[in-house]
DNA sequence: CTGTTAGCGCATTCAG
DNA sequence: CTGAATGCGCTAACAG
């Protein structure tokens, strides 16, 4: 029934480095060699080896190498791609893995906390080199997931009061709020709105959140009810936190958007309405996506490189794998008031 | 020198099927298949088994499973995210995966020959159960790639005129410019111009100017020099484009931007002259983004449901893979032009 | 329903 | 510089 003796065994020759091996006719070691050190192989051997592989067609199988221990994957949780400007970190995350030879495994999350700990189980499965969190990590289930693990882990998250589980990449959110907080102050606005999307579950929100307030409070403003709405992340949200902020507030001459798709959403309901700007009201986003120099009027917003955030989590990363144990836990990113017309 | 006889082998006990099968007793086979078909063991050892996981915090080896044969993972190459519409169409391709059980593994590709085949490579490297591919697959090189392995491939691209690896997903630029082109016409516009992003090695923008083109000349409208241009993807792009064209041609009454980030920042650039839009000039988008609708005047454009494009690619892939042999091998969405005050 | 055997393709030893 | 043996953790395939 089963063939042992005289059948030459008939397995399907599939395409491995014993494969090459065979038909080079060195050892299969010599083959994994030229593929991950090719220092250690004869210029003559490689050759001939580089040869079989590329007339074969032949692309190592990357899931056994990464069993072997040298994974070349880091893994990434993040959230909601649209209109956050989160796409600016991932090609970062995503160009400097290029780069290095990583490649990304991606994961959308929401900010609860199960669809965090489900996300994050996902990746750890597959034993990646490393982890870039881009939730805020809460649920104790999710943390000891990470901290038992040998995994690092870089969290793209607020630097103010986080515990780290291991690595923080990030900026101040609660500075970068202040400032704009007292930036508006500065121009001679009194009564700053803020808005917000759904803050729960997020600390670098909530930082912002916080930031306001304090700044309002250094300014000896007194906290009026009202003046905070939470939208969803688009521009008709920036357009509703608009109206529903004038209408409570006739007075109010500013308003502070933490992100800069609700600021030019709220831009355009401005125009709708033939309000000027700034004389009516002063708008200010965070972000400073592409097109907020490019508004009509230019937009007041929050600089930060997300795109360098994102390069920039991966290097601290791959810098930790390479055996560097020097790295700082922590690195914030700078950031930038960048004044324009809107306010 | 080595441990045969007596010493109990001192292999660390590392977390596997094989450690949990121990500590419950049962054979390592059990626990595998509580993990993959639940329904094969009897549930009170399914419960025991699930208990021991659970409290080792076991969370198993994927890269293993996928060796075996049923990795659940599938690749994709995008383009740059930003700006672009590709962040909605990864969106719904991870929320697919995502509820299907898949990970999603990403690599961004730029439109060059060699960038691509590189990142298919990357990505075959992985042994994925299937390939998303976004970049029009042009070097022999990386089709044979393809086409020699047994692993499913999605294009997301051109339908006209498209000779599919495997399976395609989209939708026919040439008629959404084409439609887009005779409505504008339709609405009274004589003098059109045209404004792309980076045309080269992407298909699917060829097929957009060509649909342009042969609109133009069902209307009987002669080819005027210099009625075109190709301008960066960002919102200072379509400002540009706007200066150009009319600089040339004083009487350009249209212009057809083959995406909305253009057509947003040329817009801008009507506010920032003081120009009416429509009555100035009519400015038509592509892609309809979320902010299209919200934007002062709201714009013109054609609508094509990128996240359900995503969500639609990911389905299709799986649909192969659960053995379904009838899936047509060309699906195209369907699309519409969203007529709004911009034109 | 459960266990046994065998091996996916590569790379880490250690020995030439 | 090269090779042989061994096993990473899991799951088909086949018994029982």
């Amino acid at each position: 029934m089963s063939n042992e003796g005289d059948a030459p065994k008939p397995r399907a020759q599939r395409l491995g480095v014993r494969e090459i091996a065979k038909r080079v006719g060195v050892a299969p070691m010599t083959v994994s060699r030229v593929l991950s050190n090719p220092d250690m192989v004869s210029p003559e051997t490689r050759a001939r080896v580089l040869k079989a592989i590329d007339q074969a067609g032949f692309v190592p199988n990357r899931l056994a190498s990464s069993m072997r221990g040298s994974g070349r994957m880091i893994g990434t949780v993040v959230p909601p791609l649209i209109n956050s400007g989160i796409a600016e970190q991932v090609q970062g995350m995503s160009d400097e893995c290029h780069e290095s030879g990583y490649s990304m495994l991606l994961v959308q999350g929401e900010f609860t906390t199960e669809a965090e700990e489900h996300s994050i189980r996902t990746l750890i499965g597959w034993r990646p080199a490393g982890l870039i969190l881009q939730s805020f990590v809460q649920s104790d289930a999710a943390r000891s997931l990470l901290q038992n693990g040998a995994t690092p882990v870089v969290e793209i998250s607020e630097i103010k009061g986080h515990k780290p589980i291991d690595m923080v990449v990030g900026v101040s959110n609660f500075e970068t709020a202040y400032a704009m907080t007292m930036h508006l102050a500065a121009k001679g606005y009194k009564r700053v709105g803020f808005v917000s999307t759904p803050i729960h579950g997020n600390d670098r929100l909530q930082q912002r959140r916080i930031g306001y307030h304090a700044a309002l409070k250094d300014l000896g403003i007194k906290d009026r009810a009202g003046m905070e709405v939470e939208v969803p992340l688009t521009a008709q949200g920036g357009a509703e936190a608009l109206n529903r902020l004038t209408d409570r507030h006739k007075d109010i001459d500013a308003i502070f958007f933490s992100s800069d798709t609700l600021a030019v959403g709220a831009i355009q309901e401005c125009h709708r309405r033939g309000w000027k700007i700034p004389d009516r009201i002063g708008i200010a986003g965070y972000g400073d996506i592409d097109l907020a120099a490019q508004l009509f009027p230019p937009l007041t917003t929050v600089r930060v490189d997300r795109y360098e955030m994102g390069r920039r989590s991966v290097r601290v990363l791959l810098s930790r794998l390479s055996g560097n144990q020097k790295i700082p836990t922590i690195t914030s990113l700078g950031f930038e008031i960048v004044d324009r017309d809107s306010a």
